[in-house]
RNA sequence: GGGCCCGUGGCCUAGUCUGGAUAAGGCACUGGCCUUCUAAGCCAGUGAUCCCGGGUUCAAAUCCCGGCGGGCCCGCCA
């Protein structure tokens, strides 16, 4: 069990006996204490007794102490204790294991259409998604990561018919162009549908191939951000298996027909699973995709931008029909500019990749300003790595479902709430532990206050995984690496290390212990570190 | 028109699920801290009708109802 986890249970076993004595055992709130009233408060405002304060103070021991203000009772742990507890968690590495969950959890994210780059209103998802990934393997769970492919349907025929006629170098705008006079390209598109929906396997093979084309710029976009999936599903593939067969035969008695095509009704809406010229809908193969997920996962997750929030509601609809619930979404605003919604014809799309180039271009200046001792491989590869975690943190920090009007200046900014910031407070600690040597010092066993603070910050880390996992909100993740660095910062000002010959030993296990947490930390934000900044 | 999401100092956000002590941070601004482990840092300060109006409650940023403002959705598209 993890130390702070550990103490609370200690503080319930210890209030059981007089809880139970008045009878209030489900009255009262346990929490975490707000600033300067100690660590855990139990709020008795909802108990209608009054309890004797000497009876709750005695329960203090050398481990914690018990304080009854008004209707509260502040407990406070021992500094000495509990922080030798944390720093010996996180130097043996128990503080960031969790017990496995023996669940299988899928995450299916980004699933962008290849027509082109990603640009930033998308590659929330991405981030989203790569960062509950990597919290919930860390949590215990058995996940996995998934792109779900789209190779089938119109937008993907006028795709690949418009490369056809304009040429696949500039892939996006052939796209665009042909989109446009579609009216005019009716027929071939149909044709083409056609023979994909009959599960014509050189068709399907020859698109895949040159769809993978497309599909690369995504991937190495992603690649620079630490991103990379465990599995692709190819939309069609549920064509050829005959899943999509067998999803309109089970659900045929829920089935209307209009004209040839075929629906099922929902509140005074229709759910279209057949077209009137027979062939599928993106809806009837994702019905396939997500009954093939609920039968390999025990939960699949999807990362979903609220413009899909009503097919998710039909999907699940439909799911239900067949009873099939273990299906989670977690839905994310879009990331827009101050002219609306990201669209390539108004000519308000910011790139990915644009925005990754102009973060490490600024992260390369800002570095040539104050480092004159490093080689340019190094100022390089520190640039990368902190321009990369710019983008990631920046999109991260927030909670999913806020929107974020994209601003040049917000998101480059590197001070405060931002990847350096944090990156630089674990540089700091590695330059600090590099000059230390292989020391052999002994622990002084007082812990002076920073000290502790920068403890206990170091021993929510657990509290935190747990709570970013359940609730899926990887934002608390970057949230926590910005207190996690604060707290170091201050300790870093307050607590010399190297100059202290009786606080040495102590100090630099701190050090070590608070290096492995921010590595932990930032490790599930997708954030490489660098030694030095 | 109907449904969903968002609204917290000048700007950006956390807190809302699970109501409780002085509303917590960042940016910007003002002042201070580099002969001492990296100043992308630290300290102090200014700055809030928690969108508005009702209601529930001993207690509301948080729950309920009604507005207002912004976003998204309402295809035999994906």
């Amino acid at each position: 069990m993890h130390p702070l986890e550990l103490m609370e249970n200690k503080v319930k076993e210890k209030m059981l006996p007089i809880l139970k004595k008045y009878g209030i055992e489900d009255k009262i709130r346990i929490y975490k204490a707000p600033k300067n009233f100690g660590d855990l408060t139990i709020d008795l405002q909802k108990a209608d007794v009054e309890i004797d304060k000497q009876e709750i103070e005695a329960l203090s021991d050398n481990e914690m102490s018990f304080k009854k203000v008004n209707k509260f009772i502040n407990v406070k742990y021992n500094d000495n204790k509990l922080s030798f507890m944390i720093l010996e968690s996180a130097l043996d590495g128990t503080l960031f294991n969790f017990s496995r969950k023996n669940m299988k959890v899928l995450i299916e994210h980004t699933s962008a259409n290849p027509t082109g780059p990603l640009h930033v209103g998308r590659v929330r998802n991405s981030i989203i998604g790569d960062t509950v990934y990597r919290i919930f393997k860390k949590f215990g769970y058995d996940v996995r990561s998934e792109y779900y492919v789209n190779d089938i349907g119109t937008q993907v025929e006028a795709l690949l018919l418009g490369t056809e006629l304009y040429g696949e170098e500039n892939y996006t705008e052939s796209y665009r162009r042909y989109y446009e006079e579609i009216d005019s390209h009716k027929n071939e598109i149909e044709r083409n549908m056609k023979m994909a929906e009959s599960g014509d396997r050189e068709f399907i093979l020859k698109s895949r191939k040159k769809l993978e084309r497309f599909l690369n710029d995504v991937l190495i976009d992603l690649k620079n951000l630490n991103i990379s999936f465990d599995s692709f599903a190819w939309e069609s593939d549920f064509i050829i298996n005959g899943d999509v067969k067998n999803v309109v035969q089970m659900l045929s008695p829920y089935m209307m027909d209009e004209g040839g095509a075929k629906y099922i009704p929902v509140g005074d809406g229709k759910i279209f699973l057949i077209r009137s010229n027979s062939t599928s809908l993106y809806f009837t193969r994702d019905v396939a995709y997500h009954i093939q997920k609920s039968k390999n996962y025990d939960i699949s997750v999807d990362v979903l931008g609220e413009d899909h929030k009503e097919h998710f509601r039909n999907l699940m609809y439909v799911l239900n029909l067949i009873s099939i619930k273990n299906i989670e979404p977690i839905f994310y605003s879009y990331v827009v500019t101050k002219e609306g919604k990201m669209s390539t014809r108004r000519g308000n799309v910011i790139y990915v990749r644009d925005m990754i180039q102009e973060s490490v271009e600024r992260a390369k200046a800002e570095i040539i300003k104050r480092r004159q001792d490093i080689s340019d491989e190094e100022i390089n590869d520190i640039s990368f790595k902190i321009g990369t975690a710019s983008v990631r943190f920046n999109i991260i920090k927030y909670s999913p479902e806020k929107p974020i009007t994209f601003d040049w200046e917000e998101a480059l900014n590197f001070e405060g709430e931002a990847a350096p910031f944090v990156m630089y407070s674990y540089a700091r600690a590695v330059s600090i532990l590099n000059k230390a040597g292989e020391i052999e010092a002994p622990l002084n066993k007082n812990i002076d206050q920073r000290e502790a603070e920068l403890l206990r910050e170091i021993g929510r880390f657990p509290e935190v995984i747990r709570d970013a996992a359940e609730h899926k909100r990887p934002d608390r993740v970057a949230k926590y690496s910005f207190e996690l660095a604060s707290s170091f910062n201050q300790f870093y000002r307050d607590c010399p290390v190297l100059d202290d010959k009786i606080n040495i030993g102590k100090r630099v296990s701190i050090i070590k212990a608070f290096i492995s947490t921010m590595r932990e930390t930032l490790d599930l934000l997708g954030i490489k570190t660098s030694d030095k900044i």
